[in-house]
DNA sequence: TAGGCCATCTGGTCCT
DNA sequence: AGGACCAGATGGCCTA
């Protein structure tokens, strides 16, 4: 959906060409003309690259399977990695969403590889098999989970819009608060937009990524 | 009707 | 200098 906005649209009353600009500006001389031109040249810039970052988003929408289709298949579908009573499926995705479920999708990812690893692990042992297995499935390269009970699903987002979230101001923002669990009852729930939505969070503080 | 989400405009800053 | 990126402001659309 785009939606046709010429210059003076929305935001058209925010500062304006004539405010801050001029006297930021070095006094180079543009007629009206020219300065509208440019105006739209720029917006025009920002528009495609606003564009861009949705046809990304949308790619991104698409990987994240269960809330994908807008229309679902078979029904109304529950996210294996939402809790009971998350947001309905059928509508598409907020950007805060995909971005968080982007998140946890890839930490459950690696955990999920983290336990194969170690499955292949026994397996090799058990079978006094060394050197069939990939190195690589075995050494366990990124640091992941080291088992499913480190992967919790918590409702408080605490590292995204930490500017805006009182919770992640308190210096916690890798404590887990794991979805049902004890710790969950008691811990304050934040009520920003990016706090409702669950995320997958490491048990173990050292079970992280790397900078 | 309020609130969430979004697109767009805009000015500022940084980078090439 | 021009483009990319960012954040604030604004207004429209939609849903509960």
């Amino acid at each position: 959906m785009v939606r046709v906005t010429g210059a003076g649209g929305p935001g058209s009353s925010a500062g304006g060409i004539q405010g801050p600009l001029r006297s930021s500006k070095p006094p180079r001389e543009l007629s009206a003309e020219e300065q509208q031109e440019l105006r739209r040249k720029i917006n025009s810039r920002e528009r495609k690259r606003m564009q861009d970052l949705n046809v990304a988003m949308d790619a991104l929408r698409e990987v994240m399977v269960p809330y994908s289709s807008p229309t679902g298949v078979g029904g109304p579908l529950q996210h294996p990695y939402l809790p009971p009573g998350a947001p309905p499926t059928g509508r598409r995705l907020s950007k805060i969403s995909t971005l968080v479920l982007a998140r946890n999708y890839i930490l459950l990812l690696g955990s999920s590889l983290q336990e194969m690893r170690r499955l292949l692990g026994e397996v090799s042992i058990g079978m006094g098999i060394s050197g069939t297995v990939p190195r690589l499935l075995l050494t366990g390269g990124w640091p992941f989970l080291t088992g499913p009970g480190q992967l919790l699903l918590s409702p408080p987002e605490q590292q995204m819009g930490a500017a805006k979230c009182p919770l992640l101001l308190q210096g916690t923002q890798e404590e887990p608060m794991a979805w049902g669990s004890g710790s969950m009852s008691e811990s304050p729930v934040c009520q920003c937009g990016v706090c409702r939505t669950p995320r997958v969070v490491h048990v173990n503080p050292i079970t992280r990524f790397p900078k």
